[in-house]
DNA sequence: GTCAATAGCATACGCAATGTATGTTAATAA
DNA sequence: TTATTAACATACATTGCGTATGCTATTGAC
């Protein structure tokens, strides 16, 4: 019972630091971030940070890895809502955009997080919003809606296309207007993947 | 013509101060890269470049700014040779993401760029590759082969896709099959913007 | 129950890197 | 001829990361 209370502590200690970081992270970004005050809001010092994650690199991949996991449910859950696989399939893209839209996401998870760490498919876990959409529209191939492609090449470029459009939204003067106009667009170009009836 | 000199003295050393970043940027990143090797490397010392560039950031855009239109050109280029716009369309893109394989306009254009100076659209100058997008496919909207979207949209979600084809392909182990396989999805999901013929 | 060992975190230090403030030289303008 | 400014170099101050060291409480051995 000891130990649970330990072990519970140090796991709480772990929560505060990657509390503190996501807030440190989203505000300042991930370079103008200071361990030092980041940790002192914690109620830490950086020895806290240093014995937990190894370095700075290592806190931004505790970060990423929480965020990715609230994305995954959240993309899971606009997928599931829909009445056909395909309608999800668009569901879950919007949900990608309009959750892209969010400063925290977008700093750390579109913009910093590349930057430092590199491609996200190569991210310690894995990158799981990428995951859910491959398996979406392999599903899509498998039911016939949509044509022969490679299901990962088209998950990458979907993304990659969604996540442009997130940060066209966000830098945009109108971003209401703006959304309209890339949600628009998202779903013409998907088309594109669909089976022609020849 | 002495004043002619001076000028180009100046022109020459931030030649040589934006050569000796685009090395350093694509070898180290943005955030590792020296400014005192950077500078010693270009035979300058830090207080040339604050007074070019008035900081780091500054040199980056500049850097930025130079890629920018070259990278355009390239696309120029590729987009004429096509026989028609559609084709030529489509070239481009396959341009974008061969481009976007080379190390230093990874690392420069797609990583480091938006996370220290955000979103490209909103860059100094123009981003020319995106504006260049952007005309081709309103060309083909006012041709008809293109269904009417907005333009600019669209040209996001094409760069974007690209883009992020771009780095998968990098960071692939096997970079030649992966690149065939992710211009076989462009190629295919770019269809979705062709107006049905009804 | 005492003692060694280690986990968890704080403190202290060294080093590197940015930005600024202050020179220094040469060209330009009056 | 002299004053001013552009173009750069040098020197300085500050910040911030990572590591080495120190402290405390828990665990495990005997």
């Amino acid at each position: 019972m000891a130990a649970k209370r330990r072990a519970q502590m140090v796991e709480e200690t772990r929560a505060r630091l990657i509390r503190a970081a996501r807030k440190a992270f989203a505000a300042k970004g991930y370079a103008g971030a200071s361990m030092d005050d980041l940790t002192a809001k914690a109620g830490l010092t950086r020895g806290a940070l240093y014995h937990n994650f190894g370095d700075k690199k290592g806190l931004l991949q505790a970060v990423i890895e929480q965020i990715d996991a609230e994305m995954l449910t959240r993309m899971r859950v606009a997928h599931d809502r829909a009445e056909t696989e395909w309608l999800g399939f668009l569901d879950e893209g919007v949900a990608y955009i309009e959750m892209a839209l969010e400063p925290e996401i977008q700093r750390i998870m579109l913009l910093d997080g590349p930057a430092v760490l590199g491609d996200p498919s190569r991210w310690s876990n894995q990158n799981a919003c990428l995951r859910t959409t491959t398996q979406t529209i392999q599903a899509l191939i498998d039911e016939g809606t949509v044509t022969s492609v490679d299901a990962e090449a088209a998950a990458r470029l979907i993304n990659g296309a969604a996540l442009n459009a997130a940060l066209w939204i966000a830098a945009s003067d109108d971003p209401h207007a703006v959304f309209a106009k890339a949600v628009a667009a998202f779903r013409q170009l998907v088309i594109g993947l669909l089976k022609t009836e020849a």
